[in-house]
DNA sequence: TTAGGGTTAG
């Protein structure tokens, strides 16, 4: 009412009024409307400019808003401060590092550059495009540092491959007695529990109790996350049911906890509960659930829940959601349904989806649909060794020895090759480093007597090498427990005949193995940066 | 009337 109002006297073609109504259009998400209303005016002052330049970097439209800031730039009006923050925030989201080095230097000129404000989006920028580097000379030289720019900078070093780095910037912070706020801390939240430090992760737990944190959903949220992914589902389970008000991440972290456990009921039970609390469910919950119905064995439901997912809620699938159907189809030992359901896709099938089906055929040691799935994948990433060791290992699995030869052979005239994976663990700051099959550890021989002992336990347990069954899922769980009693061993005085129990690595996953590319860290260390 | 960081899948 009011802005029809408005319209037809075309006060909106006014400053003051335009500024304003552009600031509400867009809050209430009328887009359109926000536009015309400044592509309309008559006058525009750096307000305006600005206004317009922020609210499309916070609806993510960031190269609009890149356009608009040079359009502005070859104006008369003068950006100021906040406009280079919008502009620099636009960068980040694109990861557009030429740009933010541009709008850098525009900084240095007119010598703004130190506000705060402008330092932690600098550093925000660097750190999205992958420039840790350029950020941390930001933090070492600026003169005013706060919540915000910390959090950037312990962010841009997990992100960007140095989370060991990160864990001891907020150990530093966190014995310095500096002020933590919330929003930190569920970004730390997000770090840690890609470790499995379940001790640290309940450092933080209390922290956030004694700093009164407890109504926060981010810092919830990043509770449920760290729980489960460092294996204590049900402390996860208990901080969701303990929360006054769930949004749909606490919703989906839930249901991903008890997928990511092998707990396909609870996770489709809670399904339904977060439906009935009138929760609508996002693409993301579909992908959990795919990934629970996958892994129990429940494909109907999963062929259900896909098809609910456009009838009843609009949602369009993406590829990941079709691969994993694809997954859930292949575990299921159903390769040739697989198969079939490719070929109806509406949209052209991509790599993650090959990925899937190969990834099946190999669990199931399939030859022939192998090399469908193999020569498409080949087809996607021509420069990948995937497709060539997977039909490897098929061809192994079966016999087929001349074909195994075949396929390494192939492999190399292409000139694809494998990197060999290294797992390391540091113990007292020295670091060890295994590869497949490595005896030259000193103590090789007891830690290979130990993964023995462990696929005893796993047998017992009812683990069948190289059929995924629910039964095996079971079994990871259990393997997370006997680790993380090892890990205690650690914690509580062990020695290096317990860390080597899970120095080796046997397979699950569990995140104690440093892959090849966090080999970064130690040349981080090497060239004097972080903390020692 | 324009402002910086945070939680979910794989």
């Amino acid at each position: 009412m009011m802005h029809g109002l408005v319209f037809s006297n075309g006060y909106e073609k006014e400053i003051s009024v335009g500024n304003s109504l552009i600031t509400s259009y867009f809050r209430c998400g009328c887009l359109s409307s926000g536009r015309q209303v400044f592509d309309e005016m008559f006058e525009r002052n750096v307000i305006t400019w600005t206004a317009m330049i922020s609210s499309l970097v916070q609806n993510e439209l960031y190269e609009e808003s890149l356009e608009l800031f040079n359009q502005m730039r070859s104006g008369p009006v003068c950006p100021n401060s906040l406009t280079y923050l919008s502009s620099l925030m636009a960068c980040s989201g694109l990861q557009a590092l030429t740009g933010g080095r541009q709008i850098h230097s525009l900084l240095w000129k007119l010598g703004i550059q130190s506000e705060v404000c402008i330092e932690s989006s600098l550093m925000d920028m660097y750190s999205k495009c992958g420039q840790v580097n350029d950020a941390w000379k930001i933090f070492e030289s600026a003169q005013d540092l706060d919540e915000v720019s910390m959090t950037v900078i312990l962010m841009g070093l997990a992100q960007n491959g140095f989370k060991e780095e990160a864990k001891r910037f907020f150990m530093k912070l966190f014995e310095s007695g500096i002020e933590i706020d919330p929003n930190m801390l569920s970004a730390v939240l997000g770090v840690f529990s890609e470790d499995t430090s379940l001790s640290l992760g309940k450092q933080i737990h209390s922290l956030s109790i004694k700093r009164n944190f407890g109504f926060n959903s981010y810092v919830n949220n990043g509770l449920i996350n760290m729980y489960s992914k460092c294996g204590d589902l049900e402390e996860s389970a208990k901080v969701f049911s303990r929360m006054s008000q769930r949004n749909s991440i606490s919703w989906n972290s839930m249901i991903a906890a008890f997928a990511r456990h092998g707990d396909g009921c609870r996770a489709l039970q809670l399904y339904e509960e977060m439906r009935s609390d009138g929760i609508a469910p996002t693409d993301i919950t579909f992908l959990s659930l795919l990934h629970a119905c996958s892994h129990v064995g429940l494909v109907e439901k999963g062929m259900e829940l896909l098809k609910s997912m456009t009838d009843v809620y609009g949602i369009i699938p993406r590829a990941e959601h079709y691969a994993c159907v694809v997954d859930m189809l292949g575990r299921a030992g159903l390769l040739n349904e697989a198969k079939t359901f490719i070929e109806g896709l509406p949209v052209k099938a991509d790599m993650l989806v090959w990925q899937a089906l190969l990834g099946a055929c190999s669990i199931r040691g399939d030859p022939e649909i192998g090399k469908y799935a193999a020569n498409q994948l080949i087809l996607e990433t021509p420069e990948s060794p995937v497709p060539y060791v997977s039909m490897a290992n098929i061809y192994s699995s079966r016999g087929k020895w001349k074909e195994r030869a075949r396929t390494i052979k192939r492999m190399k005239e292409i000139g694809v090759s494998k990197e060999i994976g290294i797992s390391w663990i540091e113990i007292e700051k020295e670091v060890h480093s295994f590869v497949v099959q490595d005896r030259m550890h000193p103590q090789a021989e007891l830690m290979y007597g130990i993964l023995e002992e462990l696929l005893e336990l796993m047998l017992e347990e009812g683990y069948v090498p190289g059929n995924v069954t629910p039964t095996e899922c079971q079994t990871g769980i259990c393997l997370t427990r006997y680790i993380q009693n090892f890990q205690d061993l650690y914690i509580f005085g062990g020695n290096l005949e317990d860390m080597s129990k899970y120095a080796l690595d046997i397979g699950a996953g569990h995140g104690y193995f440093k892959r090849n590319e966090e080999s970064e860290q130690l040349r981080f260390q090497q060239r004097g940066f972080g903390f020692h």
